[in-house]
DNA sequence: AGTCTTCCATGAACGCCGTTCATGGAACGC
DNA sequence: GCGTTCCATGAACGGCGTTCATGGAAGACT
């Protein structure tokens, strides 16, 4: 193991600061020859020199002042941790009808859901939480118990145990570059961290053009902004292209794009109250915006 | 002993993230009963429970949420030590540095400031995360680990302990409203969730033509879309309303509008490393857009 | 109610690693 | 040359982290 331990950094701390592995010894209750090996074993898993041996005793090297910096920090969390720990509070909970989605099909699909929502029925009062769709996503919102109903990225293959998961529509992928640009796909890929699940990657693999990413950004209207002004190009699915800043084009992918589906996850008790009964029918009723298709009934999960 | 070791810190984060002992050992490539003993190990040391086992899996308490927190930021203290060690040129800016940024500030400032930064330092490697700023918002990203630096509002009264909070722009609010509506005033509120700071609600509590709000929404742009779509009008921050979709009309809210300050935040450590630096210089170099202004230095915070 | 599955808990065994003890090499002073 | 002080190194030992095996609790299903 690469780490140093909580004592090896003690060890660290009291040679830089006695000068002397004797001295730090019996600062620390311990022998010399532990000290030895305590900074020998450091240096050694850090891949460096730390102090500089002498009759007169040990001299940090430049490397060695840094890390004792940093140990002396650790030590200082470490002890932050124990007090932390002892500390006690609160927590809270609360709301309607609350919806994680996440944030292109929360600006494109949603307010008319929302609009239909209000007219049927005006007592209800939705939250909308935005979630990235990366790792758990809405659907963690909803096994977490943040949100009733999550609008979600779905591939297929991973069903979340205790929710239901439901596909309602197809959404593609399309190129984003800066307008009037001669050749985008030369241009430096700006990637989205939410480009990585299995419906864009097995593609994105068989596209020899795509550069090493340069930038990682975590939202898409970041990455939308960035591509606008000229810094890169990048793979976005297409409701995140609607609305999209001047100075930002979008071309087709090819005859065979990457897609995904997108759908709505809850879980059984919450998916038969009223209130989420009454938004998956309006998800299911609204006018689809372009980009999005529904999604064949026979997708089988 | 009472200290941590590394990798006890890791199953710690782990089980807080997989809310699951078993999925976390899987992650680790450990068994259920190292994650186990490893937990039970660090509450005996920290004199504290950390987590509640249920038949659902684990869930942090108050205090396992803190210490994970901590132990997110010793352990990347701890790779930012190996780094040092090994870095024959201490004020090289290369390397990942993480942005925490809110998004309006994230669309409109921060690509400028990449592209800066890319010109400047080419192997430098910014990683921008998107958090709503709301409740701990950026700056906690930075408190837990996430990021080495947050772009967060401030309203110059509470100081979190640890972390270094400086003040830089100051942003007005404004109205959005349909385009053409005869009488904006008069719509319902959609209210947003991050229109809750103290720079925000005693001039709020001072407007007899504010209603009450009859949709909450999470995200700023699902705001501006539910406007511009006839749904009601919002009050919202001048950044936010930059690039907004078609249908929607920005007015001023008189002579004194309530305004907020936005600044970086950081902890002491990480705010001396190259990257972090460089990134502070390039927000203060960087040409302001329209909503934003240049605070004044004895703000006094 | 009974059975199965999934969750975390616990004890014994084992191997790794930090520390001590013993010893040695190098440098310096007398 | 001898003594002292400095850090280095190897063997032995005990503590501790991890695995294996097993068990209890809770929930779902029949």
């Amino acid at each position: 193991m690469t780490d140093l331990a909580p004592q090896e950094l003690r060890v660290l701390v009291a040679v830089e600061r006695e000068r002397s592995f004797t001295a730090a010894a019996a600062a620390l209750g311990m022998t010399q020859s532990a000290v030895s090996h305590a900074v020998r074993a450091g240096e050694r898993k850090l891949g460096a020199v730390l102090f500089e041996r002498g009759r007169g005793g040990a001299t940090p090297t430049a490397a060695g002042t840094r890390v004792v910096a940093q140990a002396r920090q650790v030590l200082r969390l470490l002890e932050l941790m124990r007090a932390e720990a002892r500390e006690s509070e609160p927590d809270r909970v609360a709301g309607p009808v609350r919806i994680a989605a996440f944030r292109s099909i929360a600006a494109q699909l949603l307010p008319a859901v929302l609009a239909r929502l209000a007219e049927r029925h005006p007592e209800l009062s939705p939250q909308v939480r935005i979630v990235r769709e990366l790792g758990r996503g809405t659907a963690g919102e909803v096994a977490d118990g943040h949100a009733d109903l999550g609008l979600a990225t779905m591939d297929g293959t991973t069903t979340r145990p205790g929710l239901v998961a439901v596909p309602l529509f197809a959404e593609g992928y399309a190129l984003a570059h800066p307008v009037g640009h001669p050749a985008p796909r030369t241009l430096p890929l700006v990637d989205w961290d939410e480009n990585c699940g299995s419906y864009t990657r097995s593609w994105w693999k068989q596209q020899d053009w795509i550069p090493q990413a340069t930038i990682n950004v975590a939202d898409d209207t970041v990455v939308l902004s960035l591509v606008a002004q000229g810094i890169g190009m990048a793979i976005m699915p297409r409701l995140a292209l609607l609305g999209a800043p001047d100075g930002l084009a979008v071309t087709d992918l090819g005859p065979e794009p990457p897609s995904r589906l997108v759908g709505y996850v809850s879980t059984p008790a919450l998916a038969r109250t009223a209130a989420v009964r009454a938004v998956i029918r309006e998800l299911r009723a609204v006018p689809l915006p372009v980009g999005l298709t529904a999604a064949r009934p026979a997708a089988g999960s």
